[in-house]
DNA sequence: TGCGCAATTCTTGTCGACAAAGAATATGCA
DNA sequence: TGCATATTCTTTGTCGACAAGAATTGCGCA
């Protein structure tokens, strides 16, 4: 676990603001990308001296965590990763479900050309992870996909929910294709094109229908694999 | 502004991670009251000493309420207030109806019985503040309210940005009723008994429906609210 | 040997102080 | 007098240290 740090000494310098920004990021992808297990512990001082930098800064980083509920803090002793609600999944794919109709609806009403522009580069980043069969860049540019969607769409609070949705799933799918390295269908990379021209048509109708669909689809992917871990998992 | 030091020496004895949760709770009531009106600027300083604690627990509070959008951060600058943002209501109305719309359904579908007891214990609190003519109880009772229906539908993420939205919603409403000094109407009384009544009989149709007709109905408010502000404000 | 209590350790929460970045003010020159 | 620059001031960001709670260890006793 401990790094070398004959070659790391190049880091003295510092911006004002930076750190809490950098720690942040940085926790934040790893706990997504499941590099950081749910569940298990943080400690301040660690990452004090793996960043080099004081607690304040880290601190604050952490708080910003857990007001997202990456995060859970337990008063006065530990602070860990926040764990994965496998047990409540009805209302998260509610939730997800709502948002993918939503957002896409309104994107196809409020889309501008640069949000053409941005969604196409994002669905050009998703079917290279795709046809490189590369998982983890799946994962992350189909939510960056879903999101650019939802930026056209022009309404910040649905906005924040849908990101917090897509980063939630971002954890279940790496959980995903963590245990089984298996790869995302050709057949979502055609989805994303049928919602863009769409979005493309200002065919609200349309937009909402595929993307209620493109949800269910995912819900139904997920549900899939927690058939199957649990399947594997009953071993006594 | 300054406090008399002679009466408040008893508050020494402070336990240990409360102090946090105070600042957070106090501050955030009075931005939602507009006691601290949007845009004024917050001084970590002067906090530290009205609440005789150091500025990192002040920091942390700060921090949460930046998370929450409730305060705006200028980076090595100010911090201030966050604004209300009247130029882009429509995405605000968008959200609220919707939330409005699945939380009473879902409630519908979901409630148990103590959620009802908890919905009734509201809307009296809200029918006594619209008796008694009390604004600022209606305001707060109100939000209450929705949000004791919105437990009921048992989404946290549904909930977590209809919390949002409500608040928000508050600081609108309270503008209106600092300024205009009006009441809200007994009608919405008697809409939130139609509401229970749907919940109780889980009659999920009704209840996104009635959900839906209440946003409405407050949307319409909040419009009115602002237009005869404008046309008040305009004065050379 | 097992159990209850005290001491220790470990982690978090808080504090006071200093440094950096802007903003405001003062100074000097044309 | 007007403007550019230097200086001071204000506010935030960071630091190291200390203290309080909780968990763990060690100890004494039955």
């Amino acid at each position: 676990m401990k790094a070398t740090k004959t070659k790391v000494a190049a880091v003295p310098e510092r911006k004002r603001g930076s750190g809490v920004k950098f720690v942040y990021d940085l926790l934040r992808n790893e706990i997504l990308d499941l590099v950081l297990a749910p569940g298990s512990p943080i400690d301040e001082v660690q990452l004090a001296e793996r960043f080099q930098m004081s607690r304040t800064p880290i601190r604050e980083a952490l708080v910003r965590l857990a007001g997202e509920g990456l995060i859970d803090t337990l008063p006065n002793r530990s602070t860990m990763v926040a764990n994965l609600d496998f047990l409540n999944m009805a209302p998260f794919f509610d939730a997800l479900t709502l948002m993918y109709r939503v957002t896409t609806q309104l994107a196809a009403q409020n889309r501008r050309p640069e949000d053409l522009e941005a969604i196409r580069a994002r669905q050009a980043e998703f079917a290279a992870a795709v046809k490189a069969q590369d998982a983890l860049a799946m994962i992350a540019t189909n939510a960056a996909f879903h999101a650019a969607i939802a930026d056209a769409g022009r309404n910040p609070y649905f906005n924040n929910l849908f990101s917090r949705l897509l980063d939630e799933g971002r954890r279940f799918l790496r959980l995903y294709y963590q245990s089984y390295d298996d790869r995302l269908p050709q057949q979502f990379v055609d989805e994303h094109e049928t919602m863009i021209a769409a979005i493309v048509a200002r065919d609200t109708a349309s937009a909402e229908r595929l993307g209620k669909a493109h949800a269910e689809q995912i819900v139904q992917q997920i549900q899939k694999l927690m058939i199957g871990e649990e399947r594997l998992d009953i071993a006594l």
